[in-house]
DNA sequence: GGTGAGCTTCTTTAC
DNA sequence: GAAGCTCACC
């Protein structure tokens, strides 16, 4: 692994604080993880002093490989790598005190936070409002500001009404003992910000920070970063603002030229040699983000060959579509003898990716759908963790409410309303409320017996996790709360059962494997996680979205649904919004280092209807000289892969001796 | 208090 | 065209 002169330069130099612009495919993992080892082994820096911050857990994991890879054995012990809301979880459970947070406190996932703010608003609020709300919540966090400070902000009266359902909905979490994954930047930034002592502990904790992806740091990140990092400016920040398109999530490329101004002493090193992509795809990502403004111009290079023309698929709708990609993909890997999992097919939407999903199933080849939490957002998944959540915090209302009727136990809205009220009166959580006598008396005898049976029951789980691990402890509750018994009644046939049980296995198994910690820290990480995760993905063919993408590679890539409406998508024409659709392209086709494939449908259905679809205007800002437009004739070519995809029916039937 | 028929809404993107 | 929600009925 040799480094060319500008990378060697962003490795050893530690002097004074250092950006790198890097452009898309010019080894900054490598530059990282070397550095990593340079800060371990040239400087002396134990490596429980050095956190490298990434933006993805995948992208953390796939650091934390590479660096034990290169540094080997137990050189590593200690290294912090992982995104900044893991940073900031472990920073608030071990300063729980300072944030007013009891052990074993609940992450709200967006799904929670969600809930809790459609409570807050008048009932029968439009779903419009509800999401603009919840909006302008999180970007006043994301720009760490308290709901006072938002309050005293807000120019529109929809922003002062924001600022109080937040001011309300802080209260909220802290009677549950919960923050949301906003919170996990914020309030280590507040308590940091104001604690003189506490900053000085964590400065002298770290001695260095490295953060990837810092195009998409948003201003709760980068002060944190600052918090950090202290006077002493021992950092490396590298990024590429070509590749910045998390802006909807209050990221701030701005955050780059905000690094000159305030660390004056800053070095900037710019890597401009790609050594992924062939030629043409690399001219082709370099014409289409020319039509970008930019300030840091960068000229990426390659020494790489011209490679083939980037292959453009019309096809008639999404069907079609995602059998044609599949043929293709089984094509190319037989010719080429390649393995699946240098393939890869990216997508702007989650919702694109079912079709594939039948597509490649028809055709038999291994797939692997990352990104999302398909996982966690199972139902059964969610009982066990509500339980769980439960059993760690019982101030989790959210928690109790979904455990209660996981399964039913003839606790219903009634009765629900009823303890609710009165715990409000008393200022109590659910469970709280639900322990005490005066509680049940007021409710009707069957009630009361039935919330009291679950009460018991929470009791005798909650003892009991005192003395085994979090994985058992989740085999057993889903015995003992009867949600497995349930789960069997409600699955029509073994097979379905077995598969949801093997969920809540597969989540027992996590817990075994995560090791140490109780279940509420567990669950805490847990929640933080996406499906791409929790697993190794083997030899398949990887699907994800373009934002899943970034900072990964494949040899052949496939854009799917490159139409107007899609990508760019809808809102972000309406908005005005195109250039970070185009990074988006950008992103999606600087992925691919051998063969790249854009396809769009002329048709498309959408909430039912059949509308017509344009390709996308980004497809003709690409240069033609490129492209080899496949399939004009698509209605014809539909009906010979549907015929395709029938015989592979026949030949699967065969195979079953159908 | 639980259940199913019929209604609406929904599609960005992620920690 | 699915998932989630409301409301009437058991």
């Amino acid at each position: 692994m040799s480094l060319n002169p500008q990378q060697r330069q962003a490795v050893e130099h530690v002097d004074s604080p250092l950006l790198v612009l890097a452009g898309a495919g010019s080894g900054k993992t490598s530059v990282i993880t070397q550095k990593i080892a340079h800060l371990i082994q040239r400087c002396d820096i134990p490596p429980a002093k050095i956190a490298a911050i990434t933006f993805t857990n995948k992208a953390a994991r796939e650091m934390r490989e590479r660096a034990h890879k290169l540094l080997r054995g137990g050189d590593v012990e200690g290294l912090t790598v992982c995104t900044f809301h893991a940073l900031g979880l472990k920073f608030l459970q071990i300063e729980h005190e300072a944030a007013n947070l009891r052990r074993g406190f609940t992450v709200f996932d967006a799904d929670d936070a969600g809930n809790l703010i459609k409570e807050l608003l008048p009932k029968g609020a439009k779903s419009d409002h509800i999401n603009a709300v919840r909006g302008l919540v999180s970007r006043a966090k994301n720009e760490a500001l308290s709901f006072e400070q938002a309050a005293n902000l807000a120019k529109s009266p929809r922003e002062r009404e924001a600022a109080d359902v937040y001011g309300q909905y802080q209260k909220r979490l802290a009677a549950f003992n919960a923050v949301d994954f906003d919170d996990l930047i914020r309030l280590p930034v507040q308590l940091l910000g104001e604690n003189e002592e506490l900053r000085a502990r964590w400065q002298q904790k770290l001695s260095y920070l490295l953060v990837d992806e810092y195009q998409d740091t948003n201003a709760a990140q980068y002060s944190l970063l600052k918090l950090l990092a202290g006077s002493r400016g021992a950092f490396t920040c590298v990024g590429d603002d070509d590749q910045s398109i998390y802006a909807w999530r209050g990221a701030d490329p701005e955050n780059i030229d905000r690094l000159g101004k305030d660390f004056p002493n800053l070095r900037v090193v710019k890597l401009e040699q790609n050594y992924r992509c062939a030629r043409r795809i690399l001219r082709a990502a370099n014409t289409l983000i020319a039509n970008n403004p930019h300030t840091h111009v960068k000229t990426l290079w390659s020494q790489h060959d011209e490679g083939d023309p980037i292959r453009v698929f019309e096809c008639s709708d999404s069907e079609h579509e995602a059998t044609r990609v599949a043929s293709e993909i089984s094509f190319l890997a037989q010719k080429h003898k390649t393995p699946w999992s240098e393939f890869a097919v990216l997508f702007r939407g989650n919702h694109q990716s079912r079709e594939l999903e039948k597509a490649l199933q028809l055709q038999r080849i291994p797939y692997h759908l990352s990104g999302g939490t398909a996982f966690l957002e199972r139902a059964e998944v969610k009982d066990v963790l509500a339980w769980l959540r439960l059993i760690a915090n019982p101030d989790d209302d959210a928690a109790f409410l979904r455990a209660v009727a996981a399964p039913k136990r003839e606790i219903g809205g009634t009765t629900l309303a009823r303890l609710g009220e009165m715990a409000n009166k008393l200022q109590l959580s659910l469970l709280r409320a639900a322990q005490r006598i005066d509680v049940l008396n007021q409710l009707p005898s069957r009630s009361s017996a039935a919330v009291d049976a679950f009460v018991n029951l929470v009791a005798a789980l909650r003892k009991a996790s005192t003395t085994m691990t979090p994985g058992d402890l989740c085999r057993k509750l889903a015995e003992d709360s009867g949600l497995l018994a349930a789960l069997r009644a409600e699955c029509r046939d073994e097979a379905s059962f077995q598969r949801r049980r093997e969920n809540i296995d597969e989540l027992a198994q996590w817990f075994d494997a995560a090791g140490k910690g109780g279940p509420g820290e567990l669950i805490a990480q847990l929640t933080l996680l996406t499906n791409a995760d929790r697993d190794s993905a083997g030899n398949a063919v990887r699907l994800m979205t373009l934002h899943a993408s970034k900072g990964l590679e494949f040899s052949y890539v496939f854009i799917v649904g490159v139409e107007d409406g899609l990508l760019p998508h809808e809102s972000s024409i309406d908005e005005g919004r195109l250039d970070e659709e185009r990074r988006l392209m950008y992103v999606g086709i600087t992925r691919a280092k051998r063969l790249l494939h854009l396809s769009y449908a002329r048709h498309a259905k959408r909430f039912g209807e059949h509308i017509k679809v344009t390709r996308s205007r980004f497809i003709d800002e690409l240069p033609a000289a490129e492209l080899h437009v496949v399939g004009r004739d698509a209605e014809q070519d539909a009906v010979r892969h549907k015929e395709h995809a029938a015989a592979a029916i026949d030949n699967i039937k065969a195979l079953l001796g159908l």
